[in-house]
DNA sequence: GTCTTCCGGCGACTTAAGTCGTCGTCAATG
DNA sequence: CATTGACGACGACTTAAGTCGCCGGAAGAC
């Protein structure tokens, strides 16, 4: 699939609406079936799922869950952007996931029995639906196709995780950038005569929180790529100009000449 | 349970043996049964996984395997340790997890088909099982109790990882230290007229490791936390003589006086 | 026993990360 | 149109983190 970025994403909330068939965003069932381990469900299996479920609406910022709260069911994304963050007592934020259309939001405590252990926000004007921790449970239980489903998901997610950890522990600011870069003009980014563009809706502050940093340096690193003609940024917009080189960056800038030690 | 720390962990693996009935050590059966997912099992569906079971065995420091590695099998750990790690190039590791016996390693790949997300060795002298992929998944098929299981180790897992994720990105490295002891004080310390008294076996080096700085750190952090009276070092031992003190360390030393921003 | 190696402990230094204050721009609001 | 508020940029500064070299003691090897 050619990576086509007609749906930015932060600004525009209310286009998806417009775009979407009405009946996609009233229908819970259409909701359920994009969630990969439901979507292996028979149509009566997720009707009865469907009208067990209800229905929470958030404004853009608005609190979701807080971490340590406790948690009776599991919530299915149905429209907009859910975060899920661990925020410090200086008020910096990190970012563990964000989550859309067809994901859950914080399967653990539903599956151990837990409190959340991060808290969740929207990004953006939200729809979720909530299906009770009892059905969720017991339809695992009868099929466990569904529950190897979820394994498959959990994995996925714990990939990430490990390679956040990595890139906190072992890597530097400038990496974690070029990557989250890399990351986005793969998945979105458009082919042009001037390079690979794409957006980039998020405020600085946000990608901080993504990576694992505050605004400033975020900034400042930019402006470095920039500087070394990597990147361009206009508007909402980045355009990568040498791929190779920030690659490149994200492999090792760390003192790469060093060689063995004696 | 009063915290007994009789059998303390790196030095004494060959403690491990002789307080063990020997068929403990050769059973397969037993290894398995002391897997939380595996213990729900009957008899006879034991006996069935034991019998399609291989056995590794590992010196001190070698190699499990690497990270990017494919999988084809469930590691079991039946005695002695194994860490599972990132290294960066500049040689720094950062540890994910320490498994024992009655832990599995690195579920992940068996579950979602990919390879290895990080790199394992052996912290002492070890002996694992070896599962192949069809039989463990093949048993979450017909059993979604196992499977439900699983679940909540990848969910247990996966709550350290946030965790971790929150410390390396929000906390200092004295905080990281503060919960380490506290942690290990909790597991396995005893309280004596002197304090509370547990075994450090690991080195400096290690600890930097697991809790993602490096050896100098740890040492001069130690120290800070000896010279202040928080706590008093020997030999291989450590002694909290201020628990109270300990936990505010962890709570928040981050200029926890400056109130609110105008 | 003696030798070697590993480990811990300094102290001095470098550098990445983060903080702060200010300013200019842009966009939304009234 | 003017005001306000958010955001990005930038330079100067502070501090935590990490690096380096060296020493000295303890444990293991021979």
């Amino acid at each position: 699939m050619g990576a086509n970025p007609g749906k930015p994403q932060g600004l525009l909330a209310s286009a998806d609406q417009h775009n979407m068939p009405l009946m996609a965003i009233l229908d819970p069932i259409e909701a359920l079936r994009r969630v990969p381990f439901f979507a292996v469900l028979p149509a009566e299996e997720l009707d009865a799922l469907a009208r067990h479920c209800g229905v929470r609406r958030l404004a853009k910022d608005e609190m979701l869950f807080a971490e340590g709260d406790p948690c009776d069911g599991l919530l299915v994304v149905q429209a907009g952007a859910i975060k899920v963050f661990k925020m410090a007592d200086t008020g910096r934020e990190q970012i563990l996931a964000i989550d859309r259309a067809g994901s859950t939001v914080s399967e653990l405590p539903v599956f151990d029995g837990g409190t959340y252990p991060a808290s969740a926000a929207a990004l953006e004007d939200s729809t979720l639906l909530f299906l009770p921790k009892r059905d969720v449970l017991d339809l695992c239980t009868r099929n466990s196709e569904v529950a190897l489903a979820i394994i498959k998901t959990l994995a996925s997610r714990f990939r990430y995780m490990t390679s956040l950890v990595e890139e906190l522990s072992l890597k530097e600011v400038s990496h974690r950038l070029a990557r989250f870069l890399r990351d986005r003009a793969l998945a979105f980014g458009v082919r042009t005569r001037r390079g690979i563009e794409f957006p980039l809706e998020e405020t600085n502050q946000e990608i901080g929180a993504e990576i694992g940093t505050v605004r400033d340096l975020v900034s400042r690193n930019l402006r470095r790529f920039v500087d070394r003609g990597i990147i361009k940024l206009e508007r909402r917009k980045v355009i990568v100009l040498d791929m190779a080189e920030l690659e490149s960056q994200i492999a090792g800038t760390k003192r790469a000449g060093t060689s063995e030690r004696p």
